[in-house]
DNA sequence: GCGTCGATGGCA
DNA sequence: GCCATCGACGCG
């Protein structure tokens, strides 16, 4: 059981996404600690990503991304969720890898199948935005834990980004239940 | 089991 | 006026 270093980080968010299978996402909160498994991703591959935030431009909300991998990137949608990605590669290129699902650890019962969903259970918020991922309040563990296949599909509810909305970059563990909803998009 | 719809607020 | 969402509701 290591945890998740800098250098994992800092690389194309595409193989970032796909390795955070399997990985333990951990939050420090008040004095308890919540864990879960990863088993959902989805990777925004740059400011040339239609579906990426940063491709319209940077902004105060855009800005973490622009920064070097291994920070979160958490905005605020909807009128009332959170979302929770990790920055990825290096400095001015701006990716991300939106976490949206995983298996609760440690006996804990909570239903974590969407990124709504899962930031409201781990108590996840924009106060965490630009929080650095190898400080000790939100950070990885890497227990070994392989992941057989990996399955992947378009990303969900970006329609409007053109021609990026068919790209192939949602990733998911197909053996686990807590995959968030529309799992019949996958082709293949 | 499906599709549709409204909540709700920050952002450009 | 959008949204990287979710749960409630109506259907039959």
């Amino acid at each position: 059981m290591k945890k998740i270093g800098t250098s994992f980080f800092r690389r194309e968010s595409e193989i970032v996404a796909r390795e955070l299978l399997g990985k333990i996402l951990v939050h420090r909160h008040d004095r308890s600690v919540l864990r879960a498994r990863i088993v959902e991703t989805e990777a925004y591959v740059g400011a040339h990503d239609l579906a990426c935030h940063a491709a319209k431009g940077r902004t105060e909300r855009t800005e973490v991304m622009f920064g070097t991998g291994g920070c979160a990137y958490v905005y605020f949608i909807y009128g009332m969720y959170d979302m929770l990605n990790i920055v990825t590669g290096p400095k001015n290129d701006p990716q991300a890898v939106l976490i949206r699902a995983c298996e609760p650890l440690d006996g804990w019962k909570a239903d974590l199948s969407g990124p709504g969903k899962l930031t409201k259970a781990m108590r996840i918020t924009r106060k965490l935005n630009g929080c650095n991922l190898t400080g000790p309040l939100l950070y990885l563990m890497d227990d070994g834990a392989r992941v057989e296949k990996i399955a992947s599909s378009a990303r969900i509810g970006v329609d409007y980004s053109g021609e990026w909305k068919d790209a192939l970059l949602r990733f998911f563990n197909p053996t686990s239940k807590a995959v968030s909803a529309p799992r019949k998009r996958l082709r293949k």
